[in-house]
DNA sequence: GCAGGAATTGGAAGCGCTCCCGAAATTTTA
DNA sequence: TAAAATTTCGGGAGCGCTTCCAATTCCTGC
């Protein structure tokens, strides 16, 4: 039955049950060396007996230990969040820690850098021991305890940060491209931010290395989404010269490309190469060419680096950079002889 | 910067600082209606001025209106548990709450009924006004706030449970593959618990109302896995009188056959029939015919059910039953005339 | 011109917990 | 055997907050 009892069993109770006072049964909770042996026994055994669970928010109160790790997402439902998770929970349950995820889905708002720093004090210090924020665009944050970001929209040697070579890995997925023997190719970008622009240059320098013009008809503004995806591809494949080659901001606005062209008529990849970036499960399935982005690994490494940050461990290297691995599947096909354009 | 501020602002620096009381500013904080306009105003500039974000930990410690809504499930990597997620997260998009997921990787643990009323307590009451839980094993929870549960092992009525119609889902699938004209069905089961049991229920009956002989050696014990289906998939395969279809009691299990069936050089639909349990968003690439289990409304349900308890209306109907829907896609096919098995 | 009421505010208790400090009980040392 | 050291435990302050209660000011109306 759901006793609805009007206030759950306190340190209190336990005290007057097992006839030690307060500061015993704490003792005995926060496993302090100086308490007998029979005692702690005692008090053990009503702890069970009670079914008690000390009170997290009094608990973390007075000492700032709550063996809670905090994860702040911007949006559950996007496979490259739920990968970080993934990570993440792996690497917690190794751990003496407990995971509690928070989020606002604000995925989509623009004001996500005045919000973060609330999510952030509002678990920081509070109920969580530190944090991990995942593609933050705030810049700093004021907490109390410590933070690790991931793949923020911006790098800053404030804390601790995982993140991945956009660069390289956006630069090693149009060089592809390139020695297929495709040169119109079109870019969708993602939102605004370091990412994305990382990604862009890279595009940019790929194509002047190859010595391509650059055509603004090429390049779609995007916002990772799918839909940005299917609306890019259409405006894109309506171009008087159109492109023979696509290269998405991420996985889930190349899914809404190939979720377009199929309607359009035009194959994958025999009329169109397409490729995109984070490599998540789904790209699998539709046998798209993407940049791999190990973002369970760097889940994990986050978890790593808070932990050692909350038990007072110096961490040497603030910044860690991992690298990316271009992972071919059959999105993409060479452009024979007809490189002229059509 | 991360400031590591040895304390951050309190109500205190902020009564300070606007000269008013404490209690003053706690009114202002909870839109009390008897502060004066002037006042009100003031304290709101100081509050923004200082960054000012209330301790979550206190304020939950006095009044147990925290607006967190938590979410305890089993496991954030397997795609029932997120498909629930999304679903709740909808919701609560549209609600004064914010969410907060608690997850402890205990799916495959044995004990979980013990410790979901750790977790239980370690939220409700302190940290959120209200909890969903996914799948509880616990038959009750002693809890001071709400608690509403997605299909639980056992259905009880102490407090609100959304859940899906098990046994009709089962019902339908497996009277589906008897239509086809199959006769030897496997069945890989679930890990024990009343879903489970309700889905082999509706094995048996569905057999014995065809007039199929029962064949222990055609169900096979699984636990939800992907592994399970492997693993099942060869040992039913290498029976002398082997199945020409299963029904896998989830869709991960499913997958699991069909990727050892793959190797095992038996071919889907035209060798095998099977049919899953679920309908996960990756059944669809696998052509899987699944019994549909619309688990976003299910988490949108709970959590309209969570904040109506929360606010204090009564909830006329405690158990809402969901019915499922048989999707069928390529993994089944007719038994044309060889039904004499091979 | 003064009692009674409303509007506004401050004081203080206490939520459940941790932890410092010192008391009591016990053991060790001289 | 007395003093000192050690072990074990209880008292109590206080974390940041809400909320009851009472105090203060300022209007009303007669």
């Amino acid at each position: 039955m759901t006793k609805k009892t009007r206030r759950l069993v306190t340190i209190h109770d336990v005290a007057k049950a097992s006839g030690v006072s307060v500061s015993t049964i704490s003792r005995v909770l926060n496993q302090k060396s100086d308490v007998a042996e029979e005692t702690q026994q005692r008090v053990l055994e009503v702890i069970q007996q009670l079914g008690y669970s000390s009170n997290l928010a009094a608990r973390s109160m007075r000492s700032s230990r709550t063996y809670m790790i905090g994860l702040i997402v911007p949006d559950v439902e996007y496979a490259y969040s739920l990968e970080v998770l993934k990570g993440v929970n792996h690497a917690i349950a190794t751990s003496d820690y407990d995971l509690l995820i928070y989020t606002t889905g604000s995925f989509q708002k623009q004001d996500t850098a005045v919000h973060e720093q609330q999510y952030v004090s509002r678990l920081n210090g509070t109920v969580t021991d530190g944090v991990i924020v995942v593609t933050p665009s705030a810049r700093s944050f004021s907490s109390t305890a410590p933070i690790v970001s991931i793949d923020p929209h911006v790098i800053v040697e404030n804390y601790p940060t995982v993140y991945v070579d956009h660069y390289q890995g956006a630069v090693e997925a149009v060089r592809y491209l390139v020695e297929l023997g495709h040169r119109r190719i079109a870019y969708i970008t993602g939102r605004s931010g370091m990412q994305n622009s990382e990604r862009y240059r890279a595009y940019c320098d790929v194509l002047a290395e190859a010595g391509i013009p650059y055509d603004p008809d090429l390049v779609h503004e995007g916002d990772y989404s799918i839909d940005c995806g299917t609306v890019g591809a259409r405006v894109l494949l309506a171009l008087p010269d159109r492109p023979t080659a696509i290269f998405a901001a991420n996985d889930q606005t190349a899914i809404g490309v190939s979720e377009a062209v199929e309607q359009l008529g035009v194959r994958i990849p025999d009329d169109l190469s397409l490729i995109g970036f984070d490599n998540i499960p789904e790209a699998r399935f539709y046998q798209l060419t993407s940049v791999d982005h190990p973002l369970m690994q760097m889940g994990m490494m986050a978890v790593e680096l808070l932990i050692k940050a909350i038990e007072g461990q110096t961490i040497e290297e603030t910044i860690t950079k991992i690298p990316t691995r271009l992972v071919v599947r059959k999105s993409c096909q060479a452009l024979a002889e007809n490189v002229k354009s059509l």
